[in-house]
DNA sequence: AACCCTTACAACCGCGTCTTC
DNA sequence: AGAAGACGCGGTTGTAAGGGT
């Protein structure tokens, strides 16, 4: 059956904020009478508002059993705990809750809990580990200072004094290792991933004489670009000043494919896979990386960017995180030698 | 001080489902 | 059984408030 409008187009009704002489029409009107039928209550009532509005604000807003303020703890835990089983059924989430309303629990999930989930790598469509090359690169760019936005995509990884992570010998070498860790990681991904296709890359994984290299490199600085494009973040390359360069791009970019999206490393549902040239000259099939692929043929591997993300999420959740790392980190010696 | 951007939340819209006749 | 009316849900939009430049 098709809409059937509440109120007819250009009836006059009021839209919009409600004014507090119009709830006080509403809340004694509903206290003496009930709300009966909500399609003739309006008129009753003596307010120039449709139905379905005086429904909403009663049941959203005025209704006397309503717990207004912050969500608790235990509030959230409940939400996220219900959404992961129920999905966007905010009417039975807010079922659950007391005194919460659908509208009430719907608004704070996209602006609070989704976010919150986001930042700690959580997909919260799936209440899954987020694995995509986007998230893996934001969380690089945010753990290196660059902004993601950023019109001045440059970012330095070594030797920015402005960045107090390195503010001491001490720190430096902390920060530095933590980073090595990084760039191995994301290069060792890079290398074992044919979903995505380095453009002259030289090598694909940094031994400690190379990450030695970098470091000393014609300024001991080493740089990382974040590649923009049109739609957004397009690559990264790692350039230590001289004459190693690192490109790190989507695969979908190096074969000019720009209305593609780049590709979900781990998708959770299964997607079309396609033959991909590697640097050594070697093809191999970029199959769908679903949770029943275990094939250890298979170079779309998650564990590696399991690792990496678990790495991310440990390492990266929160400043105070990087104080009490560096604060431990600061009692121990650097090696002498990698 | 003025403008712009972001965030949070109230309210609206359109559709599916339920109820009544 | 089916048509019409009413309700409820979930997605989306509008806007006020606050913060940043």
């Amino acid at each position: 059956m098709g809409r059937v409008p509440c109120c007819e187009e250009n009836s006059g009704v009021k839209k919009g904020p409600w004014t507090a002489e119009e709830d006080e029409k509403l809340m004694e009107y509903i206290s003496k009478q009930g709300h009966g039928s909500w399609r003739t209550l309006p008129k009753k009532a003596g307010l120039n508002r449709c139905g379905k509005s005086c429904r909403l604000r009663w049941t959203n807003y005025l209704r006397p059993d309503i717990k207004r303020g912050k969500f608790s703890e235990e509030e959230d835990r409940i939400i996220i705990n219900l959404h992961s089983g129920l999905g966007n059924k905010w009417s039975k989430i807010a079922g659950h809750l007391p005194g919460r309303t659908d509208n009430e629990i719907k608004n704070y999930w996209n602006t609070h809990i989704r976010k919150k989930l986001l930042q700690m790598g959580i997909d919260p469509e799936t209440h899954k580990p987020r694995t995509d090359f986007n998230h893996l690169l934001n969380n690089l760019s945010h753990l290196l200072g660059i902004p993601s936005s950023s019109s001045n995509n440059m970012g330095l990884l070594w030797g920015n004094i402005n960045n107090p992570l390195v503010a001491s010998s001490q720190l430096d070498f902390t920060a530095q290792l933590t980073k090595i860790q990084l760039l191995q990681n994301l290069l060792q991904i890079v290398d074992s991933n044919p979903c995505l296709l380095g453009n002259n890359i030289k090598n694909h994984t940094l031994n400690p004489l190379q990450i030695q290299s970098f470091m000393n490199g014609t300024n001991g600085l080493l740089f990382l670009t974040q590649a923009q494009g049109g739609s957004g973040l397009e690559g990264f390359s790692l350039n230590n000043g001289s004459d190693n360069i690192y490109n790190i791009i989507p695969h979908h970019q190096s074969h000019h494919q720009s209305d593609m999206t780049i590709p979900a490393l781990v998708s959770a549902s299964p997607v079309t896979g396609s033959a991909v040239k590697r640097t050594d000259g070697s093809s191999c099939n970029a199959a769908p990386a679903s949770s029943t692929d275990q094939s250890p043929n298979n170079n779309c591997s998650s564990v590696l960017f399991e690792s990496w993300e678990n790495f991310l999420d440990e390492e990266m959740m929160t400043g105070s995180d990087w104080k009490e790392i560096l604060e431990l980190s600061s009692t121990l010696a650097p090696p002498t030698s990698w």
